[in-house]
DNA sequence: GCCAACGTTGGC
DNA sequence: GCCAACGTTGGC
């Protein structure tokens, strides 16, 4: 299977790249969004890279690299009704949400600014520049290799 | 904190 | 199955 790259937001006051270098890996709960659970669910295999993403932050941006580190299986946080991510439409005989592990590959020593990928031509194709919402996400292989690039610091 | 974008729900 | 109302995401 060819190299396959994801970019996932989380915000920082939540779950932070921080948080998930401390962990080590992680569950990515919380998901609520049909396309993006599929693509959890569908595409994202054990050791896909994944762009670790700080949204609602200022400012938000790409934070480093994580590794899908288990395939999907049912997001738990839907069955626990004391839970913040609780929906009563899931249960675990009709699970209706999935997550995958991930775990942490590097930090990048700097963020790199959703402004500062906007203004580059090469990635105005990119689904984060243009489907603003969506919190799972692919990324072209082409893409990936860049933000890295900057984000160790090399233009 | 505001609010635009847009995904989801539910009435019909 | 349409689509208006509603709720959430997430940049600013």
């Amino acid at each position: 299977m060819e190299d396959q790259f994801w970019l996932m937001k989380s915000e920082p006051r939540v779950y932070s790249i921080d948080d998930l270098e401390e962990d080590g890996s992680a569950p990515w709960t919380g998901v609520r969004n049909y396309e993006a659970r599929n693509t959890m669910r569908d595409g994202m295999r054990k050791g896909d890279r994944v762009l670790f993403y700080h949204s609602s932050t200022t400012p938000p941006g790409v934070a480093g690299v994580a590794r899908v580190s288990r395939e999907a299986y049912p997001d738990f946080t839907a069955f626990d009704e004391s839970h913040d991510y609780f929906d009563p439409k899931s249960n675990p005989d009709a699970p209706r949400w999935y997550m995958v592990d991930v775990e942490f590959v590097e930090k990048f020593p700097r963020l790199i600014p959703l402004q500062e990928l906007r203004d580059i031509p090469e990635l105005s194709e990119m689904v984060l520049l243009n489907r603003m919402r969506l919190s799972v996400q692919p990324v072209r292989a082409h893409e990936f290799d860049l933000i890295v690039k900057l984000g160790r610091g090399g233009g």
